[in-house]
DNA sequence: TCAGGAAAGATTGCATACGATTTTTGCGAG
DNA sequence: CTCGCAAAAATCGTATGCAATCTTTCCTGA
């Protein structure tokens, strides 16, 4: 795949920084997995897709370095990270370990407003379980994701809202690359029992049902390396 | 405090990402507060200082940007990062809920040789303590971090060490911003009694030392707005 | 003396240029 | 036809230049 196959909106927010904007595209881009793991970023193809130097296509591929959805060499360019099975152990492990406590932390500070954005979010995320095709399931996946973020935006803490964001982001790709069924319907009703429990101030039960659908996700994943690993390694796909 | 009055050693590592060294020169000089909250890195004299051009410069001050040790304001330029008591409060809810889990991880993963490097690693910590000095103090505090960072990387989740990293550097921030005393000397003996919990494996007991310790760190804190917080901003001090 | 504002200076944001490195292409030998 | 190697093309790393923005200085008028 290359990227000059997708076009991209063009950045109209010209007064805030341009290369923000240009890493949010284009994480959204691999999170949706239009752009495939190992799809190479070249910083002149970037540039010219977004009407912009190297120097600030360059910043925006720094930027996802950092998040670890792309992976940089030395003189040879970015690429879509590609995450190797152990490495998405380590995803879902770090979110075993901090989900809960967000919950927890969420749950004591609901709001009604905040309940209202979350019966927007599971809305949302409902409709495009029901609906078919590619496109639909791309945004599924980042619905899900988006449950999460919201919900570590309640929890309050700057700190590990961003944390989240990079693990709800890797986690896409790692469904996207290792993702068996489609058991999102199921994690779209696991949702809502969270939702419910933090309605209801119970933190405890939130905090759970949080680990338990963590454990729902990953046990759905397929981790075994396939085809050895070396040589996927070596075609970078 | 300006950024030229220090010097720093030269870059040798010239293989290696030029960026990245000046980048790790620059944090160490943060966290072991040579460079107070507060001042201005501009990317020429960082440039100048690390004989490399403005672009070398800058992409290391957005690294550091990235890593919360620097706020960067469009068209203004790069400071080092002036934790407000709220950050710092966050910084520490973080390491609540991340590190006790890594003390548990860790635990079950020693071997004798970390065993080693903690036992070289708190031996440190404790000549720092015992001598007498700001250069002494300011290596206790790194070393300090050093010990929880070692803990990180014997957990063996890169994701979650790299979290660390950033905490730790952040932590450190806040220590020379809002420390009281020298509370080093008692976070030492609980270093090593975690160590103990650690080399037994038991994992529960280390977790929740690691808890305590935690909080111990933060209650030596004076998070009390000095002189009204909106004056301090204004004076970027 | 002090406030207001314009001009000078400094600094950043971004584009572009050039050498260095990597990748691809092309061609000849086996 | 395939392999190996050299030349060409592409891409990256970095320095530098220019316009835009911010900061400081300094002058003027009250």
């Amino acid at each position: 795949m290359n990227i000059a196959d997708q076009t991209f909106p063009a950045v109209d927010n010209a007064n805030e920084d341009r290369a923000q904007a240009i890493r949010d595209q284009l994480r959204d881009a691999i999170v949706d997995r239009r752009l495939a793991p190992g799809t190479k970023l070249s910083e002149g193809e970037v540039g010219i897709l977004f009407d912009v130097s190297r120097t600030v296509a360059r910043a925006a591929l720094q930027m996802l370095s950092f998040e670890g959805l792309v992976r940089t060499e030395r003189n040879r360019g970015a690429f879509v990270a590609n995450p190797s099975p152990e490495e998405a152990r380590q995803v879902f492990a770090s979110r075993r370990l901090i989900e809960p406590g967000i919950a927890i932390a969420a749950a004591g500070r609901m709001t009604p407003a905040h309940v209202v954005a979350f019966k927007a979010q599971l809305d949302e995320e409902g409709r495009f379980i029901a609906e078919r095709g590619p496109s639909a399931r791309r945004s599924e996946i980042k619905a899900s994701g988006d449950f999460h973020l919201l919900l570590a935006s309640v929890a309050g803490n700057l700190i590990l809202q961003r944390f989240m964001e990079e693990l709800v982001a890797r986690s896409s790709l790692v469904i996207a690359l290792y993702g068996r069924s489609g058991v999102s319907s199921c994690g779209h009703s696991e949702h809502m029992n969270i939702l419910e429990a933090l309605e209801n101030g119970n933190s405890e039960r939130a905090s759970a049902l949080m680990l338990h659908h963590i454990d729902h996700i990953e046990a759905d994943l397929d981790l075994r390396v396939r085809s050895g690993p070396a040589l996927r390694q070596a075609l970078e796909f």
